[in-house]
DNA sequence: ACCTGAACACCGTTCAAGT
DNA sequence: ACCTGAACACCGTTCAAGT
């Protein structure tokens, strides 16, 4: 009942040979699929009707694919239009952007928030609106740097918590009714409170970071 | 030349065998020196001067020795002084006392930020001092939460960067320098000012954010 | 030029056997 | 009760050989 060998994919008679795009489109749909565990020289290979070694005559190894794929995911970023409306919508429609790319690969965040080669590299290319967008806001350059820092960190840190799953208000009630009820009052208070608003968490901490930076804008 | 076998560690006569506490000692110490890839069952029962199966015997498995030392890690905080100074000085306390748990413990920063298990009741254990601070703010109950959640990813964000390396001013400006000099302006103001104070994005993301609540809590 | 197979040096973990 | 050894089902990668 159980197939003979490889070309399990759909080799088609006019089987196109092997690729870095194709390898690399085959990694991301397997890594998306079935995460990042499931990305092995010999899977991949399988789902592309090839030798395992094969691949090595287009990548060098496993972690110029990963990277690939980190980088391939942040060329889709949609950019927010330059200009488009006040700086805190442009603010809120890049965080959003970055953040609707991470959503879009889950098992892919982590080697996105980490891969710093790959990643500090994408972020310079993606970065230009960000900035520009604190700049317009008032800030003086080194302050921009700063709050543009706070931003990618403040999505990394929300991205992470978002894909790893767990970090939602109704779990942490359940870890804290896990201890007598006079412990940890004001974070009982807080998401309890914080739970009547589901989703809420990403905008508010954005409107925080709005907030300090138009008031560290006034203060110039 | 080579040894024969185990027993390479520090055997000594009275080899007091394997326990929960020893093998986590061993494992922090193996992560701390060579990183999260060099633990290994088996280079982990060598250190021990053990059979890599008897492991098993005080652990489930391997991701059990990780989570374990996740927790171990996290019980090492510091916790500042509750009630110590202005809230301010409370949340940089905080901020401060979490990534200095990190910067101990660099190879472990990926876990500490990424298993949700762990971590989130970690969270719980170390967060109250936090809330507290953003409760005496004057915040109401849900915004604590959404102010505790941007510090948290802030915090997360940056160590991670940290951690990873390749991320300060110097590094990106030398990225930016691959392009034409036309490109990306803003970034190359920015990075250029922030240059002149190394070390300050940690504070300056968090006075941020400090601006923002206290923005926020004056709305109320 | 591109692809392949066998082989090497590793993994985590199961299971039956030792003391 | 605690520890062990052999074995299983995997890994990424090197290298010599095929077409």
């Amino acid at each position: 009942m159980s197939r003979p060998s490889k070309r399990v994919g759909r080799p088609r008679a006019d089987e196109p040979g092997l690729s870095r795009e194709r390898i690399l489109a085959a990694a991301l749909a397997l890594v998306d699929e079935h995460g990042l565990a499931a990305l092995t020289m010999r899977r991949l290979a399988e789902r592309l009707g090839a030798d395992p070694m094969s691949l090595y005559h287009h990548l060098p190894n496993k972690a110029a694919i990963v990277s690939g794929l980190v980088r391939a995911v942040f060329a889709e970023m949609r950019l927010p239009e330059p200009g488009a409306g006040e700086w805190p919508e442009q603010v809120r429609a890049w965080a959003g952007a970055y953040r609707d790319l991470a959503v879009a690969h889950p098992n892919l965040v982590l080697q996105i928030v980490t891969d710093a080669a790959a990643a500090s590299e994408a972020a310079v290319l993606i970065g230009e609106p960000l900035h520009a967008a604190l700049e317009a806001a008032g800030l003086p350059p080194a302050a921009v740097s700063h709050a543009a820092g706070l931003v990618v960190d403040f999505v990394h840190g929300y991205v992470l918590a978002e894909a790893g799953g767990e970090t939602d208000d109704d779990s942490l009630i359940d870890l804290l009714d896990r201890y007598p009820p006079d412990r940890f009052p004001v974070q009982r208070r807080a998401h309890a409170a914080a739970r009547a608003q589901p989703g809420a968490a990403f905008a508010a901490g954005l409107d925080i970071v709005i907030a300090g930076v138009r008031a560290l804008a006034a203060a110039e």
